[in-house]
DNA sequence: CACTTGACCTGTCCGC
DNA sequence: TGCGGACAGGTCAAGT
């Protein structure tokens, strides 16, 4: 479910909150979530401190000094949560509301207990996240991480880049192209229909029959609306918390995100909802068609 | 190769 | 109230 903004708002708070602990004991509730037995995952991590927590799209990587990572993927309903003392100091990943109520809990799959009374629980409902011990060489040699695109906020992701990442696709939408993350790194279902609204861009509009001015705009939007829900902290309902302040959250700033059948904040046609590379899709079939927008355009250039 | 679909899971919501 | 089906912010494997 984390798209990136809320992987970097969760590796934010978890900077603050664990870095440079010292991991003083691991419970894995359910083994499949982590790539070793529960043995040797536990002799693999304890007494390790977390020494850095990184990301890379959607995927988080906690260092534990030397050789040693943990490569953590949230997936559709990953959360991380983590207590002092007993007491919820920072969250983030799947909004459910009983983040509040008590740890473990029937969704947690892994608790690392940590120095200075801290714990963080590592909870999943769907059963798609997984955490993975790995070596620097495996972390180097994955293939999800090597064959992901530049991060979308870095000086990587330039048109060029976006424009030569895009050319191996011909006629599959170009939503089916941003979700992707070979093409850029970090978009998820909801953000790619965030840009595509920015861009004017209709979501099934094949990547191929993109024009120059529509890249233009797609790769301008792609980075705007990702600052803008960077520096909101994420999409998360309840927001993200950090020393028990709730936070701000981009859900207030969404132009279609849960708006389906409601009034674009642009032209004020309802929104609508419609699957689109298999992924429900919401757009506005005013702003967001391509008639329409090559209209508007003339319009505009005339004025 | 480009592209689509289904599988992985659990929970919730909606219509009958 | 109960039940069946659709669907949920991701990724991968297998299919056409």
């Amino acid at each position: 479910m984390p798209e990136m903004p809320e992987v970097e708002t969760v590796r934010r708070a978890l900077d603050a909150t664990v870095r440079g602990a010292r991991i003083e004991a691991v419970t894995v509730l359910w083994p499949p979530f982590v790539n070793a037995t529960p043995a040797v995952f536990n002799t693999a991590v304890v007494g390790h401190r977390i020494t850095a927590i990184r990301r890379r799209g959607k995927a988080l990587i906690l260092d534990l000094g030397g050789d040693r990572h943990l490569l953590l993927h949230l997936k559709m309903t990953g959360q991380l949560v983590v207590h002092r003392r007993g007491r919820l100091v920072a969250f983030g990943g799947h909004p459910t509301a009983n983040i509040v109520g008590p740890m473990p809990n029937s969704w947690t799959r892994v608790v690392f207990t940590l120095s200075a009374a801290r714990t963080l629980f590592v909870n999943d409902q769907r059963k798609f996240a997984r955490i993975r011990l790995v070596t620097t060489a495996e972390l180097a040699a994955d293939p999800f991480l090597s064959g992901m695109g530049p991060e979308a906020l870095s000086d990587d992701f330039t048109l060029a880049v976006f424009k030569q990442r895009l050319a191996r696709f011909r006629s599959a939408p170009i939503k089916a192209a941003l979700l992707d993350q070979a093409t850029v790194a970090g978009i998820g279902n909801i953000y790619a229909d965030e840009c595509l609204h920015l861009a004017h861009i209709d979501p099934r509009q094949p990547t191929a029959s993109l024009k120059p001015a529509q890249l233009l705009r797609l790769h301008k939007a792609i980075r705007t609306i990702l600052r803008n829900a960077v520096d909101h902290c994420g999409t998360s309902y309840p927001s993200f918390i950090n020393d028990g302040h709730h936070r701000d959250s981009y859900l207030d700033h969404a132009r279609l995100f849960g708006r389906q059948g409601q009034p674009c904040p642009v032209c004020g046609t309802l929104v609508k909802r419609i699957r689109v590379a298999g992924r429900g899709t919401n757009y506005c079939p005013h702003c967001q068609h391509q008639t329409m927008q090559s209209k508007s355009r003339r319009q505009s250039s005339r004025e």
